[in-house]
DNA sequence: TAAACAATTATTGTTGACAATATTATTATA
DNA sequence: TATAATAATATTGTCAACAATAATTGTTTA
């Protein structure tokens, strides 16, 4: 059964949703402060259920707030997302652990059969761009479902997700080897099927490292 | 510098310090439900301010709302707080390994004279309850902000640890061997001073499975 | 001219009233 | 009597006006 109703019939609940849609999208820029006025009228509705929105994304530290003085969007620098990179590490690293011995055979096999697909689509196009924008993000959301632990898998893929996303297609995040990446997911899946917990941990942490490694590396910001 | 100012100056703001603290101690019971009305009635507030504070409660995971339902306090089964000491396995881990790295000479004296004085509290009086109350998450507070990567630290300080609390104070927790504890407290620190990553993790999580494994066995709840 | 102070403006915070939805109570019917 | 449909009630969701705070602009003074 899917997770959650398509929409929650609030103003607030879908103006959350399409903000979270904006600001990750860029649509709403980084670093730019939010009018609630002009988002008001820009969608509008009042300012109410608005407040009610942003102090969700606040929440998800999507954006930043100062009494009194307003919300601006965070502005993600390289260290942060280390910083975000070094939870999913130790998140789905665990992940992968409780997956090895949490999944069902069918599971399992469904997930072969999406890197297969992965497969299929990285040799045929290059397809870099659909692995990268979907694929990977796919397969980590798959593990977090099967560690059946609900916690870890809404706080992954609900509030962090938002800001890996974010960062991908915003700094132009160049490409970082399909290919090698694939063929790491397909060792974790193996790990996984043989009911390899330590092994299936290692395996998931070494491929976020590498992740985090390729970074591309931060700018120096002394002002 | 401590991290933020002491009050808000916004009702929301304060009123999300009140609503958490009254449902981590119980004030307000788990399960029940919470009237608008009632409470802004209560605090002297309008349902304005109110509905954000709560708002916040629920991206904490202190409430569960339904659209037009109105938000009930959650209950704490054992199995949630499983799933809760799961997260900390893996985020405390994580937080020590990069604490033996992070922290400095000065920071690793502090928490040694933290443990010290805990040792003393513990002797003179048997030491469960303040041990218990305050020592514990003290040290793993000291060892989360001593991984120097905020959002870790704010994740599992902020979040998560208000579940924990709130899980202490109410179901009765039985004090759990502080003897045994503050040992493992003290090896886990000794590995930090070596400037060992790996032990200082790999102590950690045993020690936070051993809490996992000493929280009471669930009923099972059928209905 | 530059700096500091003061008045203005704009934005955020708060409130009470109104609308929409779910829950409860009531009534009719099998 | 039990069940289902329906009306009444209470609660949540939304709005627009008001209050309070911070940012901006303009003015005065060294």
């Amino acid at each position: 059964m899917p997770q959650q109703q398509q929409t929650s019939h609030t103003l607030a609940d879908n103006l959350r949703k399409e903000l979270i849609s904006a600001i990750v999208e860029g649509e709403i820029p980084q670093g730019s402060k939010i009018s609630e006025a002009e988002l008001a009228k820009r969608y509008g509705v009042s300012r109410g259920p608005l407040r009610e929105a942003i102090r969700d994304l606040e929440g998800l530290r999507l954006v930043d707030r100062k009494p009194h003085a307003g919300v601006r969007v965070v502005t993600l620098n390289c260290d942060e997302m280390k910083e975000i990179f070094t939870l999913r590490e130790a998140l789905e690293g665990m992940a992968a652990r409780l997956a090895a011995t949490a999944m069902s055979e069918e599971d399992i096999e469904d997930l072969r059969k999406l890197l297969n697909l992965h497969e299929s689509r990285v040799q045929e196009s290059g397809g870099q761009s659909y692995f990268q924008q979907h694929g990977d993000l796919d397969f980590h959301l798959r593990i977090l479902r099967g560690s059946r632990n609900q916690r870890l898998y809404k706080l992954m893929g609900g509030e962090l997700y938002q800001l890996v996303l974010m960062y991908r297609r915003q700094s132009s995040q160049r490409p970082t080897r399909p290919l090698k990446a694939l063929e790491e997911h397909k060792r974790i899946c193996d790990a996984i099927e043989a009911r390899d917990p330590e092994l299936a941990e290692i395996l998931m942490r070494r491929h976020i490292q590498g992740a985090k490694n390729s970074l591309q590396t931060c700018i120096e910001e002394t002002s």
